[in-house]
DNA sequence: TGATTTATCTGACTTTAGTCAGGTAAATTG
DNA sequence: CAATTTACCTGACTAAAGTCAGATAAATCA
């Protein structure tokens, strides 16, 4: 353990002086890091004063003097909020915009600069989402979505892609029961992705039937989101819709390819029961009372 | 290429609010990050100001006034050098060998908690040895090391494991011809290792002959330094070695199990020759003229 | 409607970080 | 050995970050 504890630290002290750095190319622009930060939490959307106060951290008075000054230069613009006066909204000018767009390219310069020197950047990103989605695990966001919304598409992309690369023969899911997305959303049943810092990294649908049972469709988490416990909390977000809904029963098909799926099930409870559709994927089917 | 940047820019905030929050925490000492650090420093065995003052990057009137400001806390001693009394040495009084053993605990806590809540450490820190290794490409450290030491074992260590893992037959080095430590040793040979902020990242061996030839041996760059070049460098610096000790012709064998290793060489310009020693393990035989 | 809460602003302040121009003493050079 | 260089120290300064106690105006509550 120690090794590995001098490994994470080495891995801390790599990012810090990289961090440091990024922090010192923005000083270059010749305004304060301070400012610098508020600039480009407006330029990435958040309009909110008080949202950005709470993002960055910062005291109200610090930040009234911050807005000021980039009012002063005419980066940005202030109003009242449309149905709150008390709450301001920030917006860039279009030199604000410029200015953005500088220190967006200093960041994207980084970013590229260290991936495109690598010979392997796909293993590179993949490392940095397993990083990010393990020092992000405490502020996951868990939102209903339709089922046919582009962060539900992306999940169920990368499903169906590891079900066709893990399934022995393969995954197509035009062959399987596909559920239609009227039956995955109110009031019929629900489907819901995970968020960590704007990128899904799993989703999961209940299924509703007339058939006295409800189905958890559609169970996925980002390999690079694996081991943070997600399954067991997306699966409790959708148990919990399914009990307001009124359903009772739930019920699951899965592949014998896919056995941590399997002991998952298991150990969250679940019971195996005998095949109850005609669906050609499944080995294992399960069953929850609620 | 956008969504890539993207991945790295979450990769980006997570990183910078992880760090951010051990400043946070180091902070709670009620003492100024400055001279945590500079504790911190010295804690971790750097004991000359002047290494100090370059590691950290400060200025000598401000690093002057946190060494008071910590030997007034009666955290550290400073002394004359030994040898050149203007450069002045700075050790740890026991009250801060305990106060860096507390900033060393919040740093480890840290670490472990994080590798510990998550069911793959191990695959979290390959990938941040990976990150680690990508963004300290730049300052690695080529030294040459007696085949014996330390370091050299632990490279050579997972060069064998990754043989006896790669190679169909497995590899068991006492059935190769490993060379005698004094072989890759000057007069006769060389050997280097890479350090990346002190962990070791590849190695290579040049060994002597008396056969008219010297051999390149044990060329090994770990998996999360590979794709950033530092096979080609490694082979340069030995080469280079080569060079210095008058010999004139470079010899190497290599297996097809390591395909990646033959189209190096072929690369870089070696030569394809005839059998040159009856090891059992190589199926590729170079050569190179200097 | 008057009292209270909320979001932001202002002024006065402290601490930290960082810069720069000399100064001192040890070491090195010609 | 004198002149110069080097490593560190000191004092005087600036800028940035952060804190805190009111002030103000909009929104909400009783």
């Amino acid at each position: 353990m120690l090794n590995d504890i001098s490994r994470f630290r080495r891995f801390s002290r790599a990012v810090t002086s990289e961090v440091g750095a990024l922090d010192h190319s923005f000083l270059g622009r010749g305004r304060p890091l301070g400012a610098a930060r508020v600039l480009n939490a407006i330029g990435h959307g958040r309009t909110d004063v008080a949202a950005i106060r709470a993002y960055l951290g910062l005291d109200s008075g610090l930040m009234s003097r911050l807005l000021r000054s980039l009012e002063e230069e005419e980066l940005i613009e202030l109003s009242a909020g449309p149905d709150d006066g008390r709450k301001r909204q920030a917006v860039l000018t279009p030199a604000g915009e410029a200015e953005f767009a500088i220190y967006e390219h200093l960041s994207n310069e980084r970013a590229e600069k260290l991936l495109s020197s690598h010979a392997h950047p796909q293993a590179l990103l993949d490392a940095m989402d397993l990083i990010a989605s393990a020092l992000g695990r405490d502020r996951w966001s868990f939102e209903e979505v339709d089922p046919r919304s582009e962060v539900a598409l992306q999940c169920l992309e990368q499903y169906y892609a590891e079900l066709n690369r893990r399934l022995e023969a393969g995954f197509d899911v035009k062959l399987s029961a596909d559920p239609d997305a009227e039956s995955m959303m109110r009031p019929k049943g629900a489907f819901f992705v995970t968020l960590s810092d704007g990128m899904p990294v799993g989703c999961a649908g209940l299924k509703g039937t007339d058939k006295g049972y409800a189905e958890i469709k559609r169970l996925w988490v980002s390999p690079a989101a694996r081991g943070l416990g997600l399954a067991r909390k997306l699966m409790a977000e959708t148990e919990e819709a399914a009990r307001q809904l009124g359903i009772k029963v739930l019920r699951l098909d899965t592949n014998k390819a896919l056995p941590e799926a399997v002991n998952f099930y298991r150990k969250e409870g679940w019971t195996e029961i005998d095949r109850f559709n005609d669906d050609p994927y499944p080995d294992y089917f399960f069953e929850k009372l609620l």
